[in-house]
DNA sequence: CTTGACATCGAACACAAGTTCGTAATATAA
DNA sequence: TTATATTACGAACTTGTGTTCGATGTCAAG
């Protein structure tokens, strides 16, 4: 309404803590669900008890261009720049700031003891259920993901527990039929009709196969009873 | 029960017209407006009066893996993929630059049993060093996910081994205090000045503490001597 | 001590938006 | 046909979420 002074147009004044650690929050949740948050959402988070400050503070931060708001709308904001680095692109599009190397990894099926380790066959590449893939960092898989022959398992029952490997859990394979020592594979061993997870070491005409479980004894048995079903590169669980 | 062999996994399904037009339509207003439209919004668009065709559709597209959906959160859907640009077609680890939302979790120490579990300060959604961060994707947490204070620990040494967990891995955590029943969650013991994780349960004034590996004896412990340290969202494990 | 701009708070309010459910139209199979 | 699954409809219903507003607190200028 009144205008005492030649007040300065909309500035980019400097930001409070609170709106600092607002723009975060908006920042890194949106890059998280690929939606941007809501007033309580945000209140929550920097820990603004009433709807109204938050309300009131993104429309500094309106003012002073880091963000645009949308009236009426839930979740009607969108990210113009952050707080170091201008560069988030026009109209808020672009997601994460670092781009991840993400491997797609197919979920072929389950691992039990009492079966060989289903292997995904030359339609490898071709297609999978896309419910069925997970999605991982490559750094997670370290480097040593070779030729794209990679795939997951859901583990079956309790009987990969000397591995410390649990029911439900995830093994992400790599296929193939040789190791090195010390490599943790998949085998399937004739004289016991199951496939194990154990490291894995050559000794002469013997194999050395070492539980994870450090409290469990190793097994050795022939070379030939032994076949590598693929070299495990990672476990996961989800709780 | 009377499904003699059809194996086939639940859908590979092509999309219908209006489910290819709810697709285009939210692709084309994401870019446009940085966040994602509702329900009615789409409606409008696609021309379906009904709310509930719309719901309906979206749960499809997202049994066929193009979106994820958020229950009762508005706008809460994201989009995994788009009708051309197919992203999964190739070898099986493909480097996928479609967007993947990604959660940041910053690895702030170690876990050990012989202290409290380290949790990061108010100074949460900060910075952290690039290094010291693990790229998450979303779907791996599952959407339990909280305020983003999640944050992940490198365990150290073999005690916690009874929860299945072994030296090395990373066990990824939701800072929180409280805990239902069924949840794991890393724990205080004063009696044994120990940390630990275990399966919660309270049973009146009593906590019963389970652990992982179902060989093992749960601990019934005085509810008051219990600290829960955070809920266990996650365990990785790189071989 | 007042004054007033600025930031904060809490609570009530109104509408936005997801969910549910009974029903009907349309396929597909037996 | 008759049965069964899929898709569609629309109208409540519940909850999510932005908005408004009066009251309070702070702090520096007058």
């Amino acid at each position: 309404m009144s205008e005492p002074k030649s007040r300065r147009r909309r500035q980019p004044q400097k930001l409070s803590e609170r709106q600092k650690k607002i723009l975060q929050y908006i920042e890194r949740t949106y890059t998280e669900t690929g939606y941007p948050p809501t007033i309580r959402e945000i209140g929550k988070a920097v820990d603004i008890d009433s709807t109204s400050v938050v309300n009131y503070n993104l429309n500094k931060l309106e003012e002073s261009g880091y963000i645009q708001r949308e009236k009426k709308v839930s979740r009607g904001l969108r990210l113009l720049k952050t707080l170091n680095s201008e560069p988030f692109t026009e109209l808020g599009v672009k997601l994460a700031d670092d781009t991840i190397n993400v491997v797609n990894v197919p979920m072929v099926g389950k691992i039990v003891a009492s079966a060989p380790v289903p292997v995904p066959g030359d339609d490898f590449g071709m297609y999978y259920d896309d419910d069925d893939v997970i999605h991982l960092p490559v750094n997670l898989l370290g480097s040593r993901v070779k030729d794209g022959e990679v795939y997951a398992l859901r583990v079956n029952g309790e009987s990969m527990i000397d591995a410390l490997v649990n029911h439900n859990d995830i093994v992400v394979l790599q296929r193939q039929e040789t190791a090195n020592n010390g490599d943790m594979v998949a085998v399937w061993l004739d004289e016991n009709s199951e496939t194990t997870l154990k490291y894995f070491y050559r000794e002469g005409a013997k194999v050395r196969l070492q539980p994870a479980n450090t409290m469990m004894e190793p097994i050795y048995v022939d070379a030939r009873q032994v076949h590598i079903q693929g070299r495990v590169l990672a476990v996961l669980r989800q709780i």
